[in-house]
DNA sequence: TTGAAAGCGCTAACAT
DNA sequence: ATGTTAGCGCTTTCAA
């Protein structure tokens, strides 16, 4: 019995059209519903490439037709937490193996990228994402005059000639203050990262604007500090010791908003009844084992994804979309925002 | 002025050529510091390459070797806490764009598998890695006959006589415990996961090795039941009740293991003075939140990455490595388990 | 030292 | 309805 599974070289188009006694012009024919063959040379055809386990190499004709349905897809984190969601929409909008997805971790390094880049269009990539780590705009990538599109995601190109998609920050914080506001919410406290980051300050821009169109003002100055828990749980304690009389907390992150959860629990305060708690990020394994379960917006990273992807795709087929897109935020609701009781 | 970064076209070697004044063999010569060239011609060569901004095209020479320097990296967890490290290990070890790897993720379907694993053949990758998501063994990949080699990393093959690359969860266990006696505990219990499953036995098997080597035995059962921090806290609160003497817990997770801290804490026990815990992941966003920071069985799964690409390299060059390799864990101490005090 | 030509696997235009 | 041929971009003999 002969070794199954295996073969020793991969079956070619020629071989087909041997078995099939064809020539080698009418096996593509036949393997491509082009041209007008035989009913029965067509299946002929087909049957010798199923015996052969043919499978067209999609090299030879990239050669041919300069397109490899393949892009590039940079990434700087390399926990992911932010890519990862990124890379699952780009894959959704590039057609599940249509298009394949080349993922390069450049560890924010741009010698790195550099190299990664030239790699990428070396293979002919159609194009390439970049898949930022924060909400800060950066450089733009350095393409040797190759004429490859490129669709940044997350973070934004500092050039606005590219074309960007971003998650709508204040937008979210809109939301989340106006979450508050309709479920009884008065007095309200905003906790966040380090001063001068680019996603605490447009949160902040969010919040502002939001509470002023509800008629009320933030509780205090936002709070600034770093994107832990223990942050959290420190402003927690300072909060409730300077403005008792505060009954919901708006926090810059998820990991924030645990720890403020926890501080709060640990003063006295009962979440939600007492405090409501909105996060940031809707990242599950904070925000669901967080005591009670977190209220949080979810920068919907994946449409982030899937928008760069369609972006992308049509910026390969038809054109350039400069610009700066905005994704809006979505609202997830748990139990750390119910309703007041009383 | 004219538009400056883009041309309409992507220079060749035969326009490198042209502009050098020489054939398009001698330009390929140049390139390639290959053949008898004059100095000059060399030079020449470069500089209108330079010029030009030329990048070879990848896809001609895969054309021509048969090799692509492309691999296939199929994920199955589409959260990636498994899967990332394994990546970025793989990344390292296929020698940061020497070798780029398609990234697809099946969401655990086989039919998308299927899909994936066809359009990397046509893409004519050179080999694939099988990045699992649990510690089970897999059904090995359905390669329509064509010869390239494959590597499991984390979720080992079915089949033996495949090459699997896992890491050794009895051995992590092992130094959990090792580290727990050696530090002055006795009485240990193990909070873990759901019966049954294959990571919780591996674990329980390393634990009672490790106890039996050392004179002891485990306090009562292990305790089994989820992944999850409530889980946790709930196992610690039992555990309190039913063996008020323990004084060490071993936990299948990171998470439950935080859930144990909690739980334990609000029974009143202090840790690690009064009880000793570890985790196991070494999950940061875990470990490192937990109060007070978690010592936890690192499951080096970066290392287990690495070792699937050096091991895939070797398959495509070499040939086969059958069997399973296991990649040993790495004990990372915090303040959980900090020795007794007294 | 350089140039010319064949060929990698495939498609498409043209010939039969 | 089928076969033949040129050529995608490049490397590599072989010839000059």
């Amino acid at each position: 019995m002969a070794v199954p599974g295996k073969t020793s070289r991969r079956a070619g188009i020629a071989d087909v059209a041997r078995l099939a006694g064809v020539s080698i012009g009418t096996a593509s024919k036949a393997l491509n519903d082009r041209g007008q063959l035989r009913d029965e040379t067509r299946a002929r055809v087909q049957a010798a490439a199923e015996q052969l386990g043919f499978i067209p190499s999609s090299v030879a004709t990239s050669l041919l037709t300069g397109r490899t349905f393949t892009v590039g897809l940079i990434m700087t984190d390399h926990h992911g937490r932010f890519s990862l969601p990124i890379l699952h929409g780009a894959e959704d909008a590039l057609g599940w193996a249509e298009t394949l997805a080349f993922v390069c971790d450049t560890r924010d390094d741009p010698i790195r990228e550099q190299h990664y880049v030239r790699s990428l269009l070396s293979r002919r990539v159609d194009g390439i994402i970049v898949a930022g780590r924060r909400a800060e705009a950066r450089p733009p990538l350095v393409l040797q005059r190759a004429p490859v599109p490129v669709v940044y995601a997350f973070a934004r190109s500092a050039d606005d000639a590219d074309c960007s998609v971003v998650t709508d920050e204040a937008g979210g914080a809109v939301m989340a203050i106006d979450h508050l506001v309709r479920t009884g919410r008065r007095r309200i406290a905003h906790v966040t990262g380090p001063h001068g980051h680019a996603s605490a300050i447009a949160r902040v821009t969010g919040v502002h604007e939001s509470l002023a169109a509800a008629g009320l003002s933030l509780v205090g100055e936002p709070w600034y500090g770093g994107w832990s828990e223990v942050w959290g749980r420190f402003a927690a304690a300072a909060l409730t010791r300077e403005h008792p009389d505060v009954d919901a907390v708006f926090c810059g992150s998820d990991t924030i908003a645990r720890g403020v959860a926890d501080g709060l629990r640990e003063a006295g305060r009962r979440v939600p009844e007492d405090v409501a708690i909105v996060g940031v990020d809707n990242w599950a394994p904070v925000a669901e084992e967080c005591r009670p379960p977190l209220t949080s917006v979810d920068l919907n990273l994946r449409e982030v994804g899937h928008r760069a992807g369609r972006l992308l795709l049509q910026a390969i087929e038809s054109g350039h979309t400069p610009g700066v897109h905005a994704v809006p935020c979505q609202l997830v609701v748990r139990s750390s925002s119910a309703p007041t009781l009383g």
